[in-house]
DNA sequence: GCCGTTTTCGGCCCGACTGTTTTCAGTCG
């Protein structure tokens, strides 16, 4: 089994978990967790690192004893100094540490005094009014985390983006409307972004803040208000999402939205960095001594540590500090930039609209090209197109493009990629295709070298242009099936195809990390909203936010391409 | 445990909120 940079950062995390647990060093524990974030953002496998003996110390986070647990752990699958704390540690009490308002002291009192290692041990001796007994617990401490332990125990998880959309928009508006309220922005992984959010972050800018703030907690869809301050609140809705708020003048409001922004290691990086030159950052400006230097926008920020602004989507301390610094950071691709889409169905399969009201909605959407790319017939729960009714809509689609103005449709196909690697469609009909989209909708479950020959062999088909969502992911449902990206990226190099990103916001497949190392190699990504019905294409928002977060430029991503460029550019797929 | 234009030691981001204190520790983001 190959070892991941996942697997190598759950290690790391365990030992964190278990030095808090005994007091150490806190800035012993932070390296640990500081590598596991790094290891889990790295666009490369460590282990290829290993294997082609690159000194790992010239990773950010990782020294020179980090570097020799690592490489332990890819070649033992173990790592001696987690086994030894393990060993001094018989119960295992790091699951209460994940509970909300307990830290190392809290757990530590409570299984020495209780003998509580469990949540739901815990859950009894809150209800049983024992935890008072415990120097440091009152009745407000033991109803708060009864209310907390019962929502770790349902095990929220993190949202989709499109999800966190639908209830972030509505708050803000609301708080919009209040008289304090001068603005009001989405931080957080949310403005960076990201495929998921934990929880929303409200950044609202005015004189006055406890109006806001009691505004903030009023907000019907409020079920629990787990804190209320004078100029921060957080409080979760109904369906369980944790929102912040933070309210600030306008003299702090760019320093706030850069600090509640994150990521939290890009904020850790620009501190040391201001530090370095005599200043501080925080959340309310740039501070040399006590007097504020800057804060009120947030170039004034980066400004102030000689950066440039940094677009929120690359900050995660994955290089483009360093790429500000040399200014050389990516100019990212737009959503106005995409010109057409590639990957759409109609009713034919399982799309809810025709051919002629998905090619309108394309054109009203600003796009001047459309491909329709249905099922093919091995995907029957999607009533998949045989070749007798592919060739039917081709000639469709081509008696359509007559009668359209502004738009062209392009003739595609998205064909399974059989298990054994094959297309589920004869050539002769795939020859008749302006692009052919192969996807994999069966036998997720190979293993990783099979799964990886088998769409490295459908790549070699001489009508191939684009894998469709490359990795199989659905965010949160179903993990991404066990392949071999980087090779699959080099091939797609050398073979001359394409890779999808899939903006559908249950997949955004390709991820932000493979995105990156797409472009490192040369591969050009179409970013494509796999529309099944008219109102599809705003999805595309969501794949360029991700496409942004893998320092895509417009030139990366091959629809962004005028009609004719495009066609060319498929036709050079054929071989 | 990492890191270095203050480089092999001595720092390490920083402030708000809560609850239980009685002036502050613990936790969080």
């Amino acid at each position: 089994m190959p070892i991941h940079n996942t697997d190598i950062a759950k290690t790391f995390e365990k030992i964190a978990d278990l030095l808090q647990l005994d007091n150490a060093n806190p800035f012993r524990v932070r390296a640990y967790r500081n590598a596991a974030r790094m290891l889990n953002g790295m666009n490369q496998e460590v282990s290829t690192l290993i294997n082609q003996k690159a000194d790992l110390t010239r990773l950010p986070t990782i020294g020179k004893d980090l570097a020799a647990k690592i490489e332990e752990i890819i070649h033992t699958g173990k790592c001696l100094a987690l086994e030894k704390l393990r060993q001094t540690h018989s119960t295992d009490l790091t699951e209460l540490l994940r509970i909300p308002g307990l830290g190392p002291k809290k757990v530590h009192a409570l299984y020495h005094d209780l003998d509580v290692h469990t949540p739901e041990q815990l859950l009894r001796a809150a209800k049983d009014s024992r935890l008072q007994t415990i120097h440091g617990f009152g009745d407000k401490t033991s109803q708060t985390l009864i209310k907390n332990i019962e929502s770790h125990l349902q095990k929220k998880r993190r949202i989709k983006l499109a999800v966190a959309a639908q209830y972030a928009e509505p708050y803000t508006a609301y708080l919009n409307k209040q008289a304090q309220a001068q603005e009001v922005v989405i931080a957080g992984s949310y403005r960076r972004c990201k495929d998921t959010v934990g929880d929303l972050d409200i950044l609202v800018c005015a004189n006055n803040s406890k109006p806001v703030v009691q505004a903030f907690v009023e907000y019907d869809e409020v079920a629990n208000v787990l804190s209320k301050g004078s100029q921060r609140s957080t409080v979760v809705l109904k369906n369980s999402l944790q929102v912040d708020l933070r309210v600030v003048t306008k003299k702090s409001m760019g320093a706030a939205l850069h600090y509640f922004t994150g990521s939290k290691a890009h904020n850790i990086a620009i501190r040391r960095r201001a530090q370095q030159q005599g200043l501080k950052v925080n959340e309310y400006g740039v501070f040399r001594g006590y007097t504020q230097i800057a804060g009120n926008t947030e170039e004034s920020v980066y400004k102030t540590v000689g950066l440039p602004w940094i677009p929120p989507e690359l900050r995660e301390n994955q290089g483009e500090i360093e790429a500000a610094e040399k200014n050389k950071l990516p100019n990212l691709v737009e959503l106005q930039n995409l010109q057409g889409d590639l990957h759409a169905h109609t009713k034919a399969t399982d799309g809810y609209n025709s051919l002629k009201e998905m090619a309108e909605a394309a054109k009203h959407y600003g796009l001047s090209y459309l491909a329709i790319t249905e099922h093919s017939k091995h995907l029957t729960v999607a009533h998949g197109l045989t070749a007798e009714r592919l060739l039917k809509q081709i000639d469709e689609i081509d008696k359509l493009n007559d009668t359209l103005d502004g738009i062209t449709v392009l003739k595609g196909i998205e064909v399974d990629i059989l298990e054994d690697g094959s297309l589920d469609l004869p050539d002769t009909v795939l020859a008749k295709l302006d692009l052919v989209i192969g996807a994999i909708h069966s036998n997720f479950k190979l293993s990783r070298d099979k799964q990886t020959r088998r769409i490295l062999s459908a790549m070699q088909h001489p009508y191939f242009s684009i894998l469709a969502h490359p990795t199989g992911r659905l965010l949160e449902q179903r993990d991404a099936y066990d392949v071999d990206m980087n090779r699959i990226i080099r091939e797609a190099k050398q073979r001359g195809c394409y890779l999808e990103l899939n903006a559908q916001p249950d997949r955004l497949d390709l991820s932000d990390v493979y995105c990156q190392m797409a472009k490192t190699e040369g591969v050009l990504i179409s970013v494509n909203s796999d529309s099944h019905n008219i109102n599809g294409f705003d999805n595309l928002k969501f794949g360029i936010g991700q496409a942004r977060r893998g320092w895509l430029e417009k030139s990366d991503v091959l629809n962004t391409r005028s009609f004719t460029q495009v066609q060319e550019l498929l036709r050079r797929t054929m071989v």
